[in-house]
DNA sequence: GTTAGCACTCTCGCCCTCCGAGTGCTAATC
DNA sequence: GATTAGCACTCGGAGGGCGAGAGTGCTAAC
């Protein structure tokens, strides 16, 4: 694998992300490296073909590139350092505004990101077992419900039904309420749930309360960041030329509507090393039926170190740059918003 | 207009939404209407035609029936009565075990429906507006920011971000929650909305927290239900035969993540005369991109009788008997599930 | 008013052909 | 030994022609 090899790959990798036409030797020799002949391009590509990094569609078409040709082409991009954001401030400018105005931030930086990329773009807040919380109160809903509210640190708020004993009222919840707080501020979900045992023990309140804080964080650990996750754009995969017939397009769309598929690619991403930005290529998604998919995510930070994601989803055949900047950017501006706009205490 | 008519148009809806395709006056003939004879349908269609019922997509094919031709089709549907429910207690069934140990009722709510009909499926809370206060809770956020918690007596919850002053503290947000209930709880938000100013005069609460309350309410009266939609099975869509090219289906589909225009769709319905179920038909949806489909919509009750609406959207050609049935069915039990389950105080 | 028969139309699927893009191989060149 | 020019070969896709079939409208008979 010789420079030479790796000049022709990316090539290669390039006019398909552009044209999405199999790419010719003749091609790359006359538009990209007028230096090297078609003859020793047509070599090379054999080379490139037998080591698993391009295949042809059938024998008289050009090259089309495999994942793992996308993956060496996105860590070169990654170890080359990627292109210094040139319209970042107007970009950036832009997103503000747009988001600014606008009440639900997840909600409306999901649509900037689409309409920007012209691609699926998910937006999930951070995950809840790792935020801070500020407070926590009970609100009575009816005879033995109540809503549990959790405000972290970077002002996301998350709620939950809670059984409570009959007997509690309106001044017995909010005592219980103020309690916990006490007992919990600047806590993670996480330490709670480790805690609350011994917290059982020791405090003397309602056994049924803290059943139902109990549940309360069994329920946050399994839902986890389920239903933070927010969607918008999906109908451009239909944009895709490899998604024109609407026979291919629909498994993918229904991998899309479900929330816990979205989670596993997500989650995928995350074991992955300890950058903020990570490329999940075809078949690494995890999800067979996003095989000629890639997703590219991003994180943010709220408050004090939480991580929530940004995301895009596109063909394989993905203007990686292009998109990995948009990413980082609007992942800056997000955490910008979220942290330095709704300042908690 | 004759009963010959009205029969033969009959059996070309029923066909094409069987089939999907043209329907000829041989299959007519043979399937439907042994009685008459291919030439007399093919005059009589021939007038149907001239009348605007249906249309041929080429000279030498058969008739399609027309949005006209559907709207007298459903509304023979809906004078003849809906046919009984048969499998009526069976779906129920299957309903409440499938929504009730969900956590969101809504969501599941709409999974349901849209796995039952293999169309897209909508649901929509009731308008806040006519809701009925159960309590009020102001949750310290961060300073200067509280959550207003809205409980209402059919157990939904609302939450918005607002504005109080500086000075207050938790003890103080609750001695104002306090207040606040006794002061609205039994009234609905429309109710509040217009009592707020004479409240303003008379009650010696902080002005900051009035104004928090101006706001949340404009906020309110604003957004009206445009969060609480839930749209599920969007890619069902891409199953028609009419939308098996993307280009046809994207349009659509960009209607279908749009929160203000799926509240235009339903919006058009409510103006429609004072039953409980209402059809769409293709241009009467009052949206260009959705002139070949239809909309489906019932209403559900909360509480004292606030309305929701569950909805399903489909092609033109979707057979009207069935969707309507299972709307009626879910639509009662999900009235069920959310006055009779969780029943406010 | 209804029906049988018939000529006519038009789409769709099929096959065939041809064109061109692209390859691999071989032989010549540097 | 690497590179390149040349050439024969392959194969998909566009385009054209053909026939079958479905359906119609019209006319004439009942």
């Amino acid at each position: 694998m010789n420079e030479r090899k790796r000049r022709i790959l990316q090539a290669v990798v390039e006019d398909y992300i552009m044209t999405a036409m199999p790419v010719g030797s003749r091609t790359i020799s006359r538009k990209y490296l007028q230096e090297i002949s078609s003859a020793t391009i047509r070599n090379e590509m054999s080379d490139l073909e037998e080591l698993g990094y391009m295949m042809q569609p059938h024998v008289s078409a050009g090259r089309v590139p495999s994942a793992k040709a996308y993956r060496l082409y996105v860590d070169m991009l990654m170890a080359s350092g990627l292109n210094p954001i040139k319209e970042d401030k107007a970009a950036r400018e832009y997103f503000l505004q747009r988001v600014s105005h606008l009440d639900d931030v997840v909600a409306s930086t999901a649509q900037v990101l689409s309409d920007f990329t012209h691609y699926v773009s998910l937006v999930m807040m951070p995950g809840q077992a790792d935020l801070c919380i500020a407070t926590l109160h009970l609100v009575p809903v009816s005879r033995a419900m109540a809503l549990l509210v959790i405000v972290t640190d970077g002002g996301i708020i998350r709620d939950t039904m809670v059984h409570v004993a009959d007997s509690l009222d309106t001044d017995a919840l909010y005592a219980i309420s103020r309690m916990l707080t006490d007992r919990f501020a600047g806590k993670t979900l996480k330490e709670v749930r480790r805690k609350l045992r011994e917290f059982a023990a020791s405090a003397p309140a309602d056994p049924q309360v803290l059943q139902g804080i109990e549940e309360l964080s069994d329920r946050m650990a399994r839902e986890n960041a389920t239903d933070t996750i927010t969607v918008s754009g999906t109908h451009n995969i239909l944009n895709f030329p490899e998604y024109h017939e609407a026979e291919k397009a629909r498994p993918v769309l229904s991998v899309l509507e479900n929330r816990e598929r979205l989670m596993q690619i997500i989650k995928t991403a995350a074991t992955r090393d300890g950058t903020d930005l990570a490329v999940h290529i075809g078949p690494e998604t995890g999800i067979p039926e996003m095989e000629n998919c890639s997703v590219v995510l991003a994180e943010y930070t709220v408050g004090q170190g939480n991580r929530g994601t940004i995301g895009i989803i596109g063909p394989t055949r993905m203007p990686y740059a292009r998109v990995l900047n948009t990413l980082r950017l609007v992942g800056d501006a997000l955490s910008l918003v979220l942290t330095g706009g709704e300042q908690a205490e």
